[in-house]
RNA sequence: GCCCUCGUAGCUCAGGGGAUAGAGCGCCGGCCUCCGGAGCCGGGUGCGCAGGUUCGAGUCCUGCCGAGGGCGCCA
């Protein structure tokens, strides 16, 4: 990138310039100025190191500037107000962002393996029915934050986790016993707490089908837990198409019954009791976890012999780290922040190093039809399932809105605004950029323009205002996804993918790509395939397609 | 009471130390003999409040106010 290479050239200044910097080198930052008159690139450098050295930063930017080496990257540079030094790159820089392009395709950006393995868990629900729109940000957030590690180098797997036994579970269970007696024939009520959505007998229906009617007179106990997991199996394939329907696919999913069976629950209490950091009180076996900023100690194994999720948790930590991942990603929404606190703490506790596991907190998602709240409880059976928001909304227009804005930010979702507003909806603005770019070069191709191999192009005649800011906005998009991928923030996708759309457009419109200049039409034709290039590489990041063409919705058509 | 997140334009949100704070929507006015008008151009108002750190704060720290979420031997 063209920020390393400069970076370069200033610590070779710096080196050279005789000043005393007393210490540590300063990081070199280079950002990129709101106005256009401060230059492609600036630099705070002497305002950085003026206290150290003991001159003003006006002088300190004369000295590093003077020993600046020459560069054939560099077209200008110079000094400005309070110190800052400002660099105009050379237009070839430019086009050499756009040969590589062409040269890298859909790796254009991308860093090279890093050999270093993520774990990604995310959605994780529990198998007690369909995913629901509480569940649509998690996976989207997961699965681009997967796919922003893949891009920037890291090895990554997604893990599902999830509960198949326990309290929550036996609910369930007991629910679909009640349907299932009901099919049978019999009495049978689905209990307050239970769950009462029309799936619950929709699956004893098909239990009662499968299995027959003689699971009603085995024991009551064996009887739930046999429905119970019966239910769980017609479950989680359900929820397994679900997800691949809405782009994610998961490399592993985990039961927390797995880790019971193993004895691995086990194993982990008696690891934390190893390190003094369990202990016995009231009949039940606790974690210490106010060691490690927890605002009470918490529960391992309750009084009643049975292990509580938190334990079930700390097998976890141990199961993955026992994989060899550099690191762990757990991402969960905001109700699950108090937990971060413990989980990390018993991984400390255990040995591992607890800046490994890193907790991506997302806030909740209002979903609204028309300005109104949608309710949504599974128990209460209440709820839209996330098959139903794609059938509404589509899946692009599903993702790309959960992804537009930051995690840390509660958002709204109105199903109606996301559906109907299709034409002020960004998704199809950046999509249709794409298929616009397509449909040109389509037209190319019917007026055997042919395109000709980018070395032979000359790219120094794309030298229109809309031009340079199309290409700068391509020659950004690494350092974006870097940024991206760093802070854990994908949103930052979305408004990348819909600047660069932005700049297409605004480029179409004052720049005819096709036209009697055989020359300049080669230079925007690859200026135009590589646009529709970055726009598809943002769009997968994202999960989100990227069309050739677009079909005009009844929508749109009402509206014009 | 304690913990987490947020408070930026009429609305929905970007901007995690830099120079004159941005985008979409909405509103007003322009632009199609020509590559897809789902487009483009122009028009304007704003960092919750008070301190602090810094050469420089929307951004970092403290307090206050407001919104959402969380604080079980629930899951």
């Amino acid at each position: 990138m063209i920020e390393d290479a400069l970076a370069d050239l200033l610590r070779s200044a710096l080196a050279s310039s005789g000043l005393d910097l007393d210490g540590e080198p300063p990081e070199i930052v280079l950002t990129k100025p709101k106005q256009k008159e401060h230059g492609d690139f600036a630099t705070n450098l002497a305002l950085q190191v003026a206290g150290r050295v003991g001159k003003p930063p006006l002088e300190v930017a004369e000295i590093i500037v003077a020993n600046l080496p020459s560069s054939d990257v560099v077209e200008s540079k110079e000094i400005a107000r309070p110190g800052f030094i400002n660099f105009r790159v050379r237009d070839d820089w430019l086009h050499r962002a756009l040969r590589d392009v062409a040269a890298r395709g859909a790796a254009y950006g991308r860093s090279a393996p890093s050999g270093r393995r993520v774990q990604v868990e995310f959605v994780s629900a529990n198998p007690t029915g369909p995913l629901t729109l509480g569940h649509a940000r998690n996976a989207a957030i997961g699965d681009a934050l997967a796919r922003l590690f893949e891009f920037t180098g890291w090895e990554v797997l997604r893990e599902y986790y999830f509960n198949d036994a326990g309290g929550q579970m036996d609910r369930f269970g007991d629910s679909v016993v009640a349907r299932y007696l009901q099919a049978v024939g019999r009495e049978a009520e689905v209990p307050d707490d239970g769950y009462h959505g029309s799936y619950v007998a929709d699956i004893a229906r098909d239990i009662l089908h499968a299995k027959g009617p003689s699971l009603a007179d085995l024991p009551p106990d064996e009887r739930m837990t046999r429905l119970r997991d019966e239910a769980v199996q017609r479950v989680l394939p359900q929820i397994r198409s679900t997800l691949d329907r809405f782009g994610v696919r998961f490399d592993v999913y985990t039961s927390e019954r797995t880790l019971a069976e193993r004895g691995e629950i086990e194993l982990a209490v008696q690891r934390l009791r190893q390190t003094g950091l369990a202990y016995d009180a009231d009949g039940a076996v606790w974690f210490r976890s106010t060691e490690f900023g927890d605002d009470k100690d918490r529960v391992l194994i309750r009084s009643n012999g049975r292990h509580t999720y938190f334990a079930a948790d700390c097998a976890y930590v141990i199961d993955k780290f026992s994989r060899g991942f550099d690191h762990v990603v757990y991402v969960w929404g905001a109700d699950h922040h108090g937990d971060v606190a413990r989980v990390r703490g018993a991984a400390q506790a255990l040995g591992y190093d607890p800046s490994s596991l890193e907790f991506v907190i997302y806030q909740w998602v209002a979903f609204l039809r028309d300005g109104e709240p949608v309710p949504m409880s599974k128990r209460a059976g209440t709820f839209v399932t996330l098959d139903e928001l794609m059938d509404e909304v589509g899946t692009d227009a599903a993702r790309f809105h959960l992804l537009m804005f930051s995690p840390d930010a509660t958002m709204n979702f109105d199903i109606e605004a996301v559906r109907q507003q299709s034409m002020d909806n960004p998704v199809y603005y950046v999509q249709y950029g794409h298929a616009r770019i397509a449909s040109i070069l389509r037209k190319a191709a019917e007026r055997r323009v042919e395109l000709r191999s980018i070395d032979e192009a000359d790219l120094s005649r794309l030298s229109h205002e809309a031009e340079l800011d199309l290409l700068r906005a391509i020659a950004d998009v690494t350092a974006e996804i870097r940024t991206a991928a760093e802070r854990r923030a994908p949103h930052r996708l979305t408004h990348a993918a819909q600047g660069l759309a932005a700049r297409f457009h605004r480029f179409y419109t004052e720049c005819p790509v096709l036209s009697d200049d055989a020359e300049l039409t080669q230079a925007r034709l690859w200026l135009c395939v590589g646009t529709k290039q970055v726009i598809a590489n943002l769009l997968d990041l994202l999960g989100v397609s990227a069309p050739e063409s677009m079909e005009r919705t009844e929508d749109v058509e009402r509206a014009q």
